[in-house]
DNA sequence: TTAAGTGTTGCTCT
DNA sequence: AAGAGCAACACTTA
């Protein structure tokens, strides 16, 4: 699930629910999720520090420690944070609680167990090593920034925006949304985008990622709530375009599936511009 | 029942 | 050397 949207969302659930309270233990249920530390260690890092703030670059989360230094969170593609009161309300596949002296917690829930949990010391140098690009509903990701990327060397459109060490925060659906809405098939060769195309491109990614954010990413009724002509709810096998009502066409690209409208989204090398 | 699929990403092989 | 293929994992669906 967490693209990031969503992942936009954890860190708002985080700053609204985990600031400021005191870290009575740490418990790792499943060490699986801990990357570069051991589980003795970052019980030991936390305990009696604080949450101070949220930070979010692309799919990643850094909650900053009250005496400096860093949590980071990573999800996968099945994780995310509650925050809860009541011990009876731990969710499934909590895999690292954070108990609160006040009693309560918050639980990093990962069914899948593909998600990584660590430490770091500096937010920027972080990001760094991590090899992200920029994240891309940063305002100072702009549209000359963006051009930079479209001139590097990429198979197709749809792994280009999934490259995070190009562009942080898209992933497998949005890319799909994201291209949809800026009416491009996922497999134009980035460097035939003409300059409308790109202007087109790059608005699609921060209105697409903007419009998730704001209409609830990942809650219950998120799909209900997007716009009429978004792809997402009929993103399937089966789905018709909500826009010409034609059958959606799948295909795969690097290893992932992804949907298009074969009448909307034009411009694949060898089928014509868009 | 079994196999294939799923919102991520990191490694290997070419 | 960019890109495809697959493994990591747990669960659901065909």
């Amino acid at each position: 699930m967490p693209e990031l949207p969503d992942v936009e969302l954890y860190r708002r659930h985080l700053e609204e629910t985990s600031l400021n309270r005191t870290l009575a233990r740490v418990e790792v249920l499943n060490a699986k999720i801990l990357q570069g530390i051991t589980a003795n260690k970052l019980a030991t890092r936390l305990k009696g520090r604080r949450f101070v703030e949220g930070r979010r670059h692309g799919k990643r989360l850094l909650a900053r420690l009250d005496d400096a230094g860093w949590l980071t969170l990573h999800f996968g593609m099945t994780g995310r944070l509650q925050y809860y009161i009541d011990p009876a309300e731990e969710p499934a596949y909590d895999r690292l609680r954070f108990d609160f002296e006040d009693g309560s917690h918050l639980a990093y829930v990962n069914m899948r167990l593909l998600g990584r949990v660590g430490l770091a010391e500096d937010f920027g140098r972080f990001v760094a090593e991590a090899e992200l690009g920029p994240d891309v509903l940063d305002p100072g990701f702009d549209f000359a920034a963006f051009e930079k990327v479209l001139s590097a060397k990429r198979s197709s459109l749809k792994a280009m925006l999934m490259d995070q060490g190009l562009l942080a925060g898209i992933g497998n659906i949005y890319s799909d949304e994201i291209l949809f809405q800026a009416r491009l098939h996922p497999l134009t060769k980035p460097c035939r985008l003409d300059a409308r195309a790109r202007k087109r491109l790059f608005g699609a990614i921060k209105e697409v990622l903007e419009t998730a954010v704001k209409r609830g990413a990942g809650s219950e009724q998120f799909l209900e709530r997007l716009p009429r002509d978004y792809l997402l709810p009929h993103r399937e096998a089966a789905g018709l375009c909500p826009r010409c009502g034609r059958a959606l066409e799948k295909i795969k690209v690097g290893g992932r599936s992804g949907y298009l409208c074969p009448r909307c989204q034009r411009g694949a090398d060898g089928a014509g511009a868009g």
